[in-house]
DNA sequence: GCGACAG
DNA sequence: ATCTTGTCGC
């Protein structure tokens, strides 16, 4: 019946590999009835000190579209697994997840700094933990992991194919002139156009999306020890 | 064997 | 990702 062994974060190289080449086939890659009537969407990043294992993560919860941030959840964990590319999200996975825990309302879809399917087996960490967590989710990468593409035009919303093999696995979207494009690919339960306009509706004159640039900043206040949050300590509820 | 390589 | 200083351009 359970075809699939429980999930762990404790693997060697090969049981990521495992875990991985099991878990792609379950991705959805057509858009969520969820998506339909969207109101809340939500960015995650990971911060952390060279040469440290203590990890912070961040989660913000945004309303949509107008991207009024409505909740902050963070939280710190010590990592060990190496960042290998391929296999990122076993190491940034467990902090995410953990920081996601704690968020009060549930999204209705998430921007993930990573890639979503355009992936060496198909499965980027925002395709990973979309997936785990059961919601629509979108990759959001700064840089090429896998696939060729071509120009992309310089106005702001142009976008080209990522091809790997003979497959399109994302696309490449310039989300403001005369800055580099970002590639943007399917997380889970949703389809690659719908994900580009999303990703396109949530930039602010930014290169990133505001949840991913907000969660950054966030993430950065927290490592750097600050007090952020007017109502909330972000790691009070570790105490 | 060599180059590529999310964060 | 992080480290690190100044600097060029809109």
């Amino acid at each position: 019946m359970n075809a699939t062994p429980l999930h762990r974060w404790d693997v060697t190289y090969r049981e990521a590999v495992a875990i991985q080449e099991d878990l792609r086939g379950k991705l959805i890659l057509r858009d969520d009835g969820a998506l339909d009537s969207i109101r809340t969407v939500a960015g995650a990043d990971i911060s952390y000190e060279k040469g440290s294992d203590l990890f912070f993560a961040a989660v913000v919860l945004m309303d949509f579209p107008g991207l009024g941030l409505l909740e902050e959840a963070a939280c710190s964990a010590r990592v060990s697994f190496p960042y290998i590319p391929g296999l990122l999200t076993f190491r940034e996975g467990p902090p995410l997840l953990a920081a996601f825990a704690k968020l009060g309302q549930t999204p209705d879809f998430v921007l993930f700094d990573g890639q979503g399917i355009a992936h060496p087996r198909g499965i980027g960490l925002a395709a990973h933990l979309g997936l785990l967590l059961d919601l629509p989710a979108i990759g959001c990468a700064k840089s090429r992991l896998v696939g060729s593409y071509g120009p992309v035009g310089e106005k702001r919303g142009s976008h080209a194919a990522l091809i790997c093999g003979d497959r399109q696995v994302g696309a490449v979207v310039r989300t403001r002139e005369r800055t580099r494009p970002i590639f943007v690919s399917q997380g889970h339960r949703i389809a690659l156009p719908k994900a580009v306009t999303l990703v396109l509706s949530c930039c602010r004159g930014y290169r990133l999306p505001e949840p991913l640039r907000q969660a950054h900043l966030a993430v950065n206040r927290l490592r750097m020890g600050q007090v952020s949050a007017p109502h909330s300590d972000p790691l009070a509820k570790n105490r």
